[in-house]
DNA sequence: TGCCAGGCCGGGT
DNA sequence: ACCCGGCATGGC
């Protein structure tokens, strides 16, 4: 079967089991998603609340603010989230780009078109592939797939992909794969997530239960 | 209690 | 071009 085909029955598949996940709907608001996107890297989301609301609590969760904040000031809030000295100066690297070239205005930001944006966000330390895709879909609504160790995990499993596949190999995987659109990666990205977490965990190579093992 | 979490960078081979 | 150690807290 295409993997077109076999990839759109996952996603019902995993939609009817799961539900819609709500990651990052709107309400935060676009800034407040580029934060975490940052202080999530490698690291457990409720974590990453706990750092935010610290930020929140301080009246710091805002571009001029981040700017201007003294670097370990700013490791202190974001401690919850583990890694605080490497993502504050990651969280500044990147505020400071967004303050430098769009004046900290999001609507500046997401006038760009996606694919130079994304070798821009590219090109700040500390922002990789997924961080970088994540701001993109998550805060712009812009349709980039964003990889992560799940999503290795599940397609690997599932024999759907090599091992070796790298990030960009997965990426154009779903994009060749499903129709372009923000709101369908989105909530693509979460279900892997949600479905990887619960069944497909590193040591354990068992999919028995996972419901996604009538595919395999 | 050890393992894991919504990565990325830099240095060594 | 890969491979690997470092970064760190909190939850189960």
């Amino acid at each position: 079967m295409s993997n077109s085909k076999t990839l759109k029955r996952y996603y019902n598949k995993l939609l009817k089991t799961f539900g819609p996940q709500r990651w990052w709907p709107a309400g935060d608001g676009p800034f407040e998603v580029m934060v975490g996107a940052v202080l999530t890297q490698n690291t457990n989301w409720g974590n990453v609340e706990k750092a935010i609301n610290n930020l929140k609590q301080a009246g710091k969760l805002s571009a001029t603010a981040i700017h201007k904040m003294r670097q370990d000031q700013l490791a202190g809030l974001i401690r919850p989230s583990g890694y605080f000295n490497i993502k504050a100066r990651r969280l500044k690297s990147l505020i400071k780009w967004f303050v430098d070239r769009f004046d900290g205005e999001i609507e500046k930001m997401f006038s760009r078109d996606l694919q130079s944006l994304r070798e821009e966000l590219l090109s700040v330390k500390g922002i990789g592939p997924e961080t970088a895709d994540s701001i993109l879909l998550y805060a712009g609504n812009l349709p980039t797939f964003v990889v992560d160790a799940y999503t290795y995990r599940v397609l690997v499993r599932h024999r759907l992909i090599p091992e070796e596949s790298t990030y960009h190999d997965m990426k154009s995987f779903f994009e060749e794969s499903l129709p372009q659109d923000a709101a369908v990666y989105n909530e693509y990205h979460a279900l892997l997530v949600r479905v990887g977490k619960t069944y497909c965990k590193p040591r354990e190579p068992t999919c028995k239960d996972c419901p996604l093992y009538e595919f395999l």
